[in-house]
DNA sequence: GATTCATTTTGACAGTGTCAAGATAAAGAG
DNA sequence: CTCTTTATCTTGACACTGTCAAAATGAATC
């Protein structure tokens, strides 16, 4: 059995390389930008041969679905955190808190957020069924917790969930890459952005 | 002086050697993806060599956006034939036309969509003024439509046409990337997507 | 025809991802 | 403790990349 249970492994020769190079990874990437990420470099920053990598991912490209997988997971604690805030407020607030919460997460964390919903982990063969799972949990969740406000009667009774679910989503993540691919600069109106953004949704969910 | 006006060159060597550079790379990027894209099989596949396309174009960042300002002449020609088209119809049904005309495009040509509003471009050195303000002409042009609208009565007076064209485009791109990533896969109701988010948009705009 | 100059090529270099084979050292068996 | 196994890491190698410097080519101009 080649890798039996993916349980702790501490100090074999370096200590957890695993970790440490999804670490690394993140940082080249956030402070350095995608060109600057290889393999090598990465490698040598650490303090390991060339190849070591490769004895914890296949290849660079399932490296970094790895590292999205760490992002999808900082994410979803993120959104989760945001939820239970909002939990007192009323329901356009609530919104508002949502979309800051997500934009800024994403604005936050660019060297996640790129991989977690870019086309370099998607239009790829590394891309692994736990990613699409975590990835599509972000609309499934909001179907969900969408259905249940409206069978309580907190979300109007003729809006599609699933249509509105995808629309809003497509807002959240075009707001957000624009400002992170620098297309939208005046990120001092980001706030306002993202309230124009959540009242616009809440007055479809409305259900007075 | 080294290069003149950039007026029509025709056959030296090759032939218009710089309109087949953009004509092969945007086939390249079309059938078989960005990783496949080198300037070395670029040149191979045309019949020159290695180098010939540096004549032409700086550095490889320079041709993509080269491709990219190729992309946005398609584009603004695709969006002005889609208003027009839309003109007779009623607000509701222009704002359908326009969202599908916008997401339509973009899912059909990828390849200049993802250079034109991706961070490959955007986050470069090789940047230029004139490919900054096509970009940013999508936005402006919104604004200035609706505000002509809004002037003519025919938009809703208390709308702020700059945060909604903001949003709005946020909207468009957002969509348009979650499909082109093959994050949503249900490509059989883009339709209806486009439509809930015009209608959504549409009554933002609604001035009864 | 000689000259000029845009255009293209050849040679070279450092850097990349990744494979195959070997080395090392920790863990477990006797 | 030695012996074996097995996970981990390294060295060597290969084909490929972007790009620079220098040489070659050939169309256009005097």
């Amino acid at each position: 059995m080649a890798k039996s249970a993916p349980r702790e492994k501490k100090a074999y020769h370096h200590g957890d390389l695993k970790s440490v190079l999804l670490d690394e990874t993140a940082r080249i990437l956030r402070e350095e930008g995608e060109d600057a990420l290889s393999l090598r470099r990465l490698a040598a920053n650490i303090g390991v041969s060339r190849t070591a990598p490769y004895h914890h991912f296949r290849d660079k490209q399932s490296l970094l679905c790895a590292v999205a997988e760490e992002g999808f997971s900082r994410f979803n604690l993120n959104m989760k955190t945001a939820l239970e805030k909002a939990r007192g407020k009323g329901g356009q607030q609530a919104m508002r808190a949502y979309v800051k919460a997500y934009v800024n997460f994403a604005m936050m964390n660019s060297e996640y957020y790129d991989l977690m919903y870019g086309g370099k982990v998607w239009r790829s063969d590394s891309l692994t069924k736990s990613l699409v799972t975590s990835a599509r949990g972000t609309l499934r969740g909001n179907v969900e917790r969408l259905q249940a406000l409206q069978s309580r009667g907190l979300v109007a009774q003729d809006l599609d969930i699933l249509r509105f679910a995808q629309v809003s989503w497509g807002t959240h993540h075009g707001i957000s890459r624009l400002l992170i691919d620098g297309i939208y600069t005046d990120s001092a109106s980001v706030n306002r952005i993202c309230e124009t953004a959540a009242d616009m949704l809440w007055q479809q969910m409305d259900p007075s």
